[in-house]
RNA sequence: GGUCGCAUGGUCUAGCUGGUUAGGACGCCUGCCUGUCACGCAGGAGAUCACGGGUUCGAGUCCCGUUGUGACCGCCA
């Protein structure tokens, strides 16, 4: 083999009349008998070969044998294209390769799709062969996009004095959060390890060590199912520091956004980022990760519809039951009631009972609740600001339930109506979280962000009394309807640790089992300490302009959690299994 | 765990109310072509219609089940 003299994607004028050496793959091949155009492919992009009857038959014969995803060696000199046939769609487009050297390093089968970036292979028969599809352009480009993500990341924490320390993959369980993905101890046969869910307790552990600034670019594993933001094992950009602010942190935080962003999309974001309390976007937008490149705030029209007999305004009258509504301007006749019965359809999945609806024209209401609205529609018009043509939906119900759903309903009328501008990225910090939330399932308070998390000094004392009441001191960062990330202080003081683990329903001895290395530690010189956790999935997934976190992965696992080119999960022989001590209960289907 | 959708040559798909020689596009094979770049033209091969059962004179099509797969709810921060 000789060696490589540059890329294809990179031939230039800058190189006509030069010769180069290149490897790369066929892209495709066309043929005019005395004539042959090759493109050839390489990471980083596509350039025309040329082969010639008249200047050496040997290779022209040669290149005709030449087929999709051949790997090949070429030897030719640039040469600029005539001004007739310059390729403006091309890179690449004002040069060509006139060849005099082909050697076929590698022949491919018939492929299974052809690698292009308009194959519509399903995502099935992809990822079975994903070594192919991720040759695709756009594969290449999101996967690089992560690279220079991670690659930014690691520049700018080196330059702000944090340490890069590794934490282990092979820990021991924790009750609390997600299910574990456990590994079998053949030393220890029924014991087992966990797969970190994150590295939270090492970090505080490394604060207690004194380690000041820690980052880790980390591998975290949570048994749960997938959606399309969410793999079963997936990467965090993982911080912890001692003696910063909820603030301070959030501040060098934002420096770290505000860096990738310039690095990877050459944007300069504005900082500070907007903040936003839980409940303030609970309640104007329905979600505590809201989309905040379009405005479409809900309204809460508990009031004006008091008192209503309206079935619906009247069963939601009582203690705990919002009736809420969003407008969306310019909407009312592109939607008929069809369409807006399909809505109903998928709020009932959050537990609406109803889609109220009405459009506004010319002073009149008219639709499903228009009848209903009858008796307040001057206070209606007024305090929803209405104009021609606006549509207004309405959810009555539990607070939950109107959230999810008017969330949902904002989310994808912004969607349809062609709101939202694809190229802002609109940042934001969620602050002020509830400490606790209940979980009707269990019937029990469950932390809303982890156990180990700070309330706000004054709240304490609700630890006792109102543990509901209390407020964390946690952030999450949104971006564009996405959590990226999320982080709060740290409880540093053992006695609190106790009290919020009591309130977790943790007995004193589960918790000295499971977190007794944290709780020990707090009796040490434990510093105040707090950190934040970033998806890096997510963020990648989002700079590369995917919808799938899976583009942004080389080889994740499928909605069902399995990997189609390795077969994995798969089942293993009875000696390992008898290694382990472990035996397997079959499955009963019937 | 639940709901909804999908499964037809290598790939993507058409096939309505049951009777087709299972149609098309891309890819593949053969031939022709000296300026194409999604080259073009002519010809050709390639499908137990995911699997199992049922209804029927007859099933790619209807029904039931299984498997695989996608999205969502639950779950997960």
């Amino acid at each position: 083999m000789r060696t490589r003299t540059t890329y294809c994607g990179l031939v230039g004028e800058a190189l006509i009349n030069k010769e180069v050496v290149l490897h790369g793959w066929v892209q495709n091949q066309r043929n005019f008998g005395n004539l042959i155009f090759v493109d050839l492919r390489d990471r980083e992009g596509i350039v025309q070969l040329v082969f010639n009857q008249d200047t050496d038959a040997a290779i022209f014969q040669l290149a005709s044998e030449l087929k999709s995803e051949y790997v090949v060696e070429i030897q030719g000199t640039v040469m600029a294209r005539d001004a007739a046939t310059v390729n403006p769609d091309m890179k690449t487009g004002k040069v060509e390769v006139i060849v005099n050297d082909l050697v076929v390093l590698n022949k491919s089968e018939t492929l299974p799709f052809e690698i292009s970036d308009n194959n519509t292979a399903s995502e099935e028969v992809k990822l079975k062969y994903r070594y192919l599809d991720l040759r695709r352009p756009e594969m290449q480009k999101a996967i690089r996009t992560r690279s220079a993500i991670t690659r930014a990341v690691h520049n700018y924490y080196d330059n702000h004095g944090y340490l890069d320390i590794e934490t282990p993959n092979l820990t021991s369980s924790t009750p609390e959060g997600a299910r574990d993905y456990l590994v079998p101890s053949r030393v220890y046969p029924g014991s087992f390890y966990a797969l970190p869910q994150s590295p939270q307790l090492f970090k505080q552990l490394l604060m207690a060590a004194g380690f000041d600034k820690y980052y880790q670019i980390a591998r975290c594993f949570r048994d749960e199912d997938l959606r399309g933001d969410r793999q079963p094992e997936f990467t965090q950009i993982d911080i912890e520091t001692t003696f910063l602010s909820d603030v301070e942190i959030q501040t060098e935080t934002e420096g770290l956004f505000k860096q990738v962003m310039k690095d990877v999309k050459g944007i300069d974001v504005q900082t500070p980022f907007p903040r936003l309390k839980w409940q303030d976007a609970m309640d104007k937008y329905g979600s505590d990760k809201p989309d905040l490149r379009f405005d479409m705030q809900i309204q809460d029209i508990s009031d004006v519809v008091k008192g209503s007999e309206f079935k619906p305004f009247a069963e939601a009258a009582g203690e705990g039951q919002f009736v809420r509504a969003i407008v969306v301007n310019h909407a009312a006749a592109k939607y008929s009631r069809k369409d807006l019965d399909a809505q109903q359809k998928y709020i009932e999945r959050y537990g609406a009972k109803s889609l109220l609806w009405a459009k506004y024209n010319d002073g009149e209401l008219t639709g499903a609740a228009a009848k209903g609205l009858a008796d307040v529609k001057a206070t209606l018009v007024e305090r929803l600001n209405l104009t021609n043509d606006d549509l207004i939906l309405i959810v009555a119900g539990k607070f939950q339930v109107v959230c999810d759903s008017l969330g949902y309903l904002r989310k994808q009328f912004a969607k349809e109506m062609d709101m939202i501008d694809k190229h802002q990225y609109a940042y934001a910090w969620i602050v002020d979280w509830p400490l606790f939330e209940y979980d009707e399932g269990f019937g029990k308070w469950i932390a809303a962000h982890h156990p180990f998390t700070r309330p706000r000094d004054e709240d304490i004392p609700l630890l006792d009394t109102d543990p509901h009441k209390a407020h964390a001191i946690s952030y999450d960062i949104i971006l564009n309807g996405y959590e990226l990330g999320g982080g709060s202080l740290r409880i540093f003081d053992p006695d609190v640790q106790r009290k919020m683990l009591s309130v977790l329903g943790v007995s004193p001895e589960k918790a000295q089992e499971r977190f007794g290395h944290l709780l020990n530690a707090m009796k040490f010189g434990f510093p105040p300490s707090g950190g934040i956790a970033i998806g890096l999935d997510r963020f990648a997934m989002l700079l590369a302009g995917r919808d799938n976190i899976r583009d942004v992965i080389a080889f994740p696992k499928n909605s069902r959690a399995t990997e189609p080119m390795t077969n994995a999960p798969s089942e293993v022989t009875k000696e390992q299994l008898d290694e382990l001590g472990i035996e397997v209960i079959p499955q009963n289907k019937d």
